[in-house]
DNA sequence: CAGCATCCTTATCGATACTG
DNA sequence: CAGTATCGATAAGGATGCTG
């Protein structure tokens, strides 16, 4: 495994990346996953286990416009986590996918959202006893 | 357990917490989670290990101001996911801890990161070829 | 149906100043 | 040290109208 001899072959080290330094493109990346309609999105498209057409995505997640899912699938898109398939054009028939690394990373996704909604009384709970504490 | 009678004894079945629909609570508690700070704050405490100091999440979160932390600590604590313990007031000292529920969220949190950071070379790929295809 | 362009509103955020 | 309050800038988001 070549131990020890790598501080030596390598003449300048480029740093792992890093979600807690601002600079570090992992952190835009997550930001893209984790921001508002991303992460229903994703979880959306692994639901489906098929693809899905543009209005069927909007139909599942209430409250998403336009606007914000065509935005959001082009950033999914451009990182590499969705792929768009134009099945026609008149009319218009257009079809999202997770790629295989879409799939890995909406996987722990789906288990977030699994652990928000099963222990939703949990928090309902805490927010309670928090807000009757101070006002 | 009374298996069987449950269906008559309640009256309006309530319907379970489902982060698609934009009413339900489950949906804002998400948005707690995954917004631009929430996860880090929380990926942050994970890694530690240990409770930390207000001044040591904002070291190790590059970026984030004062008033986002504190914004997100409430947030977080509200929530129930962190626990804030006063030590002294004079000089100030509070730690911040995860609770338990906290600690089983923040892992699905702390799992994406690894996977964003780890393949950020296919994202940045992605996106370059992305970006070749259309400007 | 899919989705972009425009306009405008709203929420978010950062900087600064201040307090126990 | 650990915050909070206020303010101004900026970005996110929604509504509408339009196109292939």
């Amino acid at each position: 495994m070549s131990v020890g001899s790598d501080t030596e072959t390598v003449g300048a080290a480029i740093p792992p990346p890093n979600v807690f330094s601002s600079a570090c493109a992992s952190r835009e990346t997550l930001q893209h996953l984790t921001g508002r309609w991303g992460t229903l999105t994703l979880a959306a498209l692994l639901l489906a286990e098929a693809p899905l057409r543009f209005g069927e995505i909007r139909r599942r997640i209430d409250g998403i416009s336009d606007r914000m899912l065509s935005q959001t699938l082009n950033q999914l898109e451009r990182d590499g986590f969705v792929e768009r398939h134009v099945l026609s054009n008149i009319p218009p028939h257009v079809e999202y996918a997770l790629t295989t690394l879409g799939r890995r990373i909406a996987e722990p996704l789906l288990a977030l959202i699994g652990l928000v909604e099963g222990e939703l009384p949990s928090v309902l709970a805490a927010r309670a006893a928090y807000d009757r504490r101070d006002g």
